[in-house]
DNA sequence: TTCCTGATTAGGAATTATTCTTAATTAGGA
DNA sequence: TCCTAATTAAGAATAATTCCTAATCAGGAA
């Protein structure tokens, strides 16, 4: 069985729970997923789905990722004003923002996930996420710079 | 000397430094921005000013909080894909944010402002700010849902 | 298997936040 | 006071996202 069967059998098992049909769009979709390690847009998906399923229409896509955002199989991020990211990574993890080039990268940081917050912001209620959000510019932005 | 006074003068300097024209509206929107300790969106100042200033237009305040967030007097929040909210805050914080009524709540932890990035943080790029989402839900909401 | 029904879809229209365009006005220096 | 580049108001334009609706479809019941 390979890691992709595994993660089908994911999605099914998960669409099942929920109640929701698992369409040729939404696994497609899924699929899709899959292939990004970083953080697309919802119109990424749909111009690179689009090249095998030419019928798919945007709002499907739109649709299909909130639904899978109320899953927890992806995450929504509002990094930017502009369009909203996906983040196909449900580990816990932060994330660094290039100011120049809006490079997100992923940020791993076990060590400030365990840590306990302060008394004062536990007692604001109850928390269940942690996310953190470092910005600054790249080494490739910073090497540009000192080239040019 | 009030506050004000000396909020005014900054203001002026500022706008000096940067060779911006202090007009008449980006005072007003100044102004309006220190009656405000919470994140008002640009529609909500908007809205605000026009009970004194009916001419100012939703561009104006757009563009000019676009300038405070350049000058470093305010910062652009990119909490939801909903509208922009502004802090009017700019010592260093983090916020919390009720996922059910969408509050936004500052957080202060100057321990963990002091504390080294990890070294494959750090690596990534020159880093210049630090910002913490904390997503859960405030005790408000969570009184609510035991008394219904 | 076939039928049925509520869920889902495509496609385009609508909405919403924000930015752009343009002509008119104005702040602040000469 | 005059001049000029900066700024403004107003509305049009743009861009991301969501809504609407008729048509289609997945999956359970017969």
């Amino acid at each position: 069985m390979t890691s992709q069967d595994n993660e089908l059998d994911k999605i099914r098992k998960l669409c099942d729970q929920a109640g929701m049909k698992l369409t040729p769009q939404r696994l497609e979709i899924f699929k899709e997923l899959l292939s990004h390690e970083d953080h697309p847009s919802a119109e990424l998906i749909f111009t690179k789905l689009r090249e095998r399923l030419p019928t798919i229409s945007l709002d499907t896509v739109y649709r299909t990722l909130a639904s899978f955002d109320e899953l927890g199989i992806i995450k929504k991020l509002n990094i930017s004003n502009a369009r909203t990211l996906f983040d196909t990574n449900i580990e816990q993890h932060h994330h660094f923002i290039c100011t120049k080039c809006k490079r997100v990268e992923d940020i791993h940081w076990p060590d400030f996930d365990k840590a306990n917050l302060p008394e004062s912001v536990s007692a604001l209620g109850s928390i269940q996420t942690r996310h953190l959000e470092l910005h600054g510019i790249c080494n490739q932005c910073l090497n540009k710079k000192n080239k040019g």
